[in-house]
DNA sequence: AAATGATTGAATCGTCCGTTTGACATTGGT
DNA sequence: ACCAATGTCAAACGGACGATTCAATCATTT
């Protein structure tokens, strides 16, 4: 699993930190070079020097944890398909295969979970445009690879209807990340958040119901006391 | 219902056609009002003088749809529980009130159906930070609302566990309509487009599944052909 | 201590931004 | 025909942006 080195602290590391978390606050275009130098009180030329543009500086931030998600990801599912050979994935295993990675990549950050989780969404977010081309690819690859994994635990349901639902969760989970905080402001009723955890076992409850909806045996799983996850 | 008038033609209409169409295309922090009196032939000083500035033109594109849309679905929510008063709302009629309201005001824009529906995903998208204060508060008022029926709906469903699922319900709504074209790129097995009522209906399938997860009588729908809803 | 290379700092470049200005053109009512 | 209101236009404004320059400073090695 290849990891971004980086150096523990200096100033380069400083630039970095700063970066992501205004990024995360603000989004992406609405951070400047001087926002960050000015937060990490070094100089408007400091970006320049150390990342060589304003531009590189995005892409190390976007690469950074997305790329070992992705891989995690990847190695995850390859380890699921191992443990069932022959025999057909359980669906929600697939799922947090998924998303389980974004939960794992949080402590690597100095960024508070609340806004790693943000800039997690607001990459996701950028989709189409403004992504850089690799991490383009690494969801491209990983979209094809789960939706196969999926059509082969889901073999009642046929492609599109598929494709589609696997658009539907992915947005979910875009969501679930982006707007974590606003569900709050939107929903006051609800007790305060819980841990992430439970958020992500939640979310594969829900998308496994959806994605198998209309199949017959609705659920192959035990109904037993729910320990299937360890969180 | 609520409109906002407009004139059907003249600089000001032109203005805000090419202001609709590249913040669609582009994104609302993408495109300068150079841009948008350049592609409605107009000059620079256009914006300004027509709509006092800037700002105030991107709240009118904001606002322009997505009020009568939150307002259309008050509106589908309320004819619901009169229909069925007494009893309680059949889900998928529910989810419906919520998206197809969409649907219904594509054919008043100029727009293609592609970029309208990718301007509604930017819109609901930019939740939390750069909405007008008073979509914000339509949205929170829609939410709340829906809540409350689907609460009833789904009695057996724990309010914390529901406003999670209605959380994950919106974000499969805003990526689908964000990302309709994303769709094809990254799952290119699949056949073309398909129209947006086909689309929706699989949304709502979707969707209602998700929102019933773990509900003992897993449907109370009838589970004949689905002429349900009329696409 | 001197020399060397890496880093910082203040100033400045050219560009694009939203907005304003003031001259000019068009229109409609009297 | 006149005038006032309305709309259009090129030009320019001040500000923010990313990037660069170049001298000053620092750290490390010799």
């Amino acid at each position: 699993m290849r990891e971004i080195t980086l150096p523990e602290s200096g100033p380069k590391r400083k630039l970095l930190d700063a970066a992501e978390q205004l990024f995360a606050e603000k989004g992406f275009e609405a951070v400047s070079v001087r926002d960050i130098t000015q937060l990490s009180k070094a100089n408007v030329a400091a970006v320049s020097y150390h990342f060589g543009s304003r531009e590189n500086l995005l892409t190390l931030v976007m690469t950074r944890y997305m790329t070992p998600v992705n891989e995690e990801r990847i190695v995850r599912l390859e380890a699921l398909e191992r443990k069932w050979t022959g025999k057909s994935v359980p669906l929600e295993e697939i799922i947090e295969a998924f998303v389980r990675p974004l939960v794992g990549q949080v402590r690597k950050s100095e960024l508070s979970e609340r806004l790693f989780y943000k800039l997690m969404g607001r990459i996701f977010g950028q989709q189409g445009d403004g992504l850089p081309p690799q991490i383009e690819e690494q969801l491209r690859n990983v979209v094809v690879r789960f939706t196969r994994a999926l059509a082969k635990a889901l073999p009642a349901v046929n492609a599109d209807d598929l494709a589609w639902r696997i658009h539907f969760m992915v947005g979910g989970m875009i969501h679930l990340l982006a707007h974590q905080d606003l569900f709050q402001r939107l929903t006051p009723g609800t007790s305060g958040t819980p841990p992430m955890e439970s958020i992500v076992s939640r979310f594969i409850r829900f998308s496994a119901a959806g994605l198998r909806e209309g199949v017959e045996a609705e659920a192959p799983t035990p109904k037993g006391p729910q320990v299937m996850f360890d969180f």
